[in-house]
DNA sequence: TTAAACATGCAACTGAGTTGCATATTGGAG
DNA sequence: CTCCAATATGCAACTCAGTTGCATGTTTAA
């Protein structure tokens, strides 16, 4: 968290823009720094409420989280409701985009990056050739046990999102 | 459909269901054969295809896999297109459902078990409490592998879909 | 300053999965 | 074997994430 000077987000996001030689907008500019500003990947429900002021239509937010993912300044992960979260690791010195497996909570289905834990390696059968991995660890957040009380709807899955 | 012969897979296949404390009816019969023929996570679309015989109306066929996977005859897996497959596990003497990693060609959507493999271990910080993990490797399988001129749309992966 | 290349908004679409409800099957009690 | 409450099925209509086509607005290199 303690992490040295930083310039203003707007000002370092439109350097990550231009180094990645994608065209800078005030949409990109405004999405990244929302990413950037959060620790955790955030779906794209959660971006397009975080930048309302801004007015992106949702298409476009699409769009964007597509450019900025193609251009390697995010990850995406996946949960187990099939909808895509989006995580800035432009902070983080690891060169490895996505390189780390994340937890989803099954009550609130926030999700973290684990970034202290590194991919598993995994023996694949003759004749496979593996790109990369994703890695999805499935439980309770610190938050949700702490509230037991508050229930969420049912186990926080639809029938077919829930795990055996 | 006479009875000379010993253990049909249906027989089975209701047994199963039987003893697994669900009504059998010949739909989750169909489907539950329909996956013990395959070594491999089907969609529910490629199920659908393969139990059409039976004209098993689309909806039915997700509450079918529901039930399956609620008592834990079967184990279902997601893929980066966000589709879930599902996998018969009741031959394999592994008693651990879905308790392995898999892999999805990145050219063609097909998933494999790679029940070689055990789930590795992940470290959670202080307070993550961890229910269950899911692993998917990614790449290319060795049918695509030898079969690189036979062009797929692109990457196979819709926009959001590609991982960077 | 200008124009080509590209980004945006809007509307309409796709496809996986779900829900509500009327009707058909299952399986245990009698 | 028969009956019936519990539950499975089919159908239509829905939700929700994500995509596509197209007309219009913005960026950027020359």
């Amino acid at each position: 968290m303690s992490q040295p000077k930083i310039q203003t987000d707007s000002c370092c996001a439109r350097k990550r823009l231009r180094r990645a030689c994608v065209r800078v907008t005030d949409h990109r500019v405004c999405v990244l720094e929302a990413l950037s500003s959060e620790a955790r990947p955030l779906s794209h429900h959660e971006l397009l409420a975080r930048v309302s002021s801004h007015r992106i239509d949702r298409v476009t937010l699409y769009r964007v989280l597509g450019v900025l993912a193609e251009a390697s300044l995010i990850h995406q992960v996946q949960g187990t409701d099939g909808v895509w979260r989006f995580c800035d690791h432009g902070k983080s010195l690891s060169g490895c985009p996505g390189g780390h497996p994340h937890f989803m909570c099954e009550r609130c289905s926030t999700m973290w990056c684990l970034e202290g834990d590194r991919m598993p390696r995994i023996e694949v059968p003759e004749g496979f050739v593996v790109s990369h991995k994703q890695m999805l660890v499935l439980g309770i957040c610190p938050d949700c046990h702490d509230s037991k009380n508050e229930p969420v709807d049912g186990d926080g899955m639809p029938e077919a999102h829930r795990l055996s």
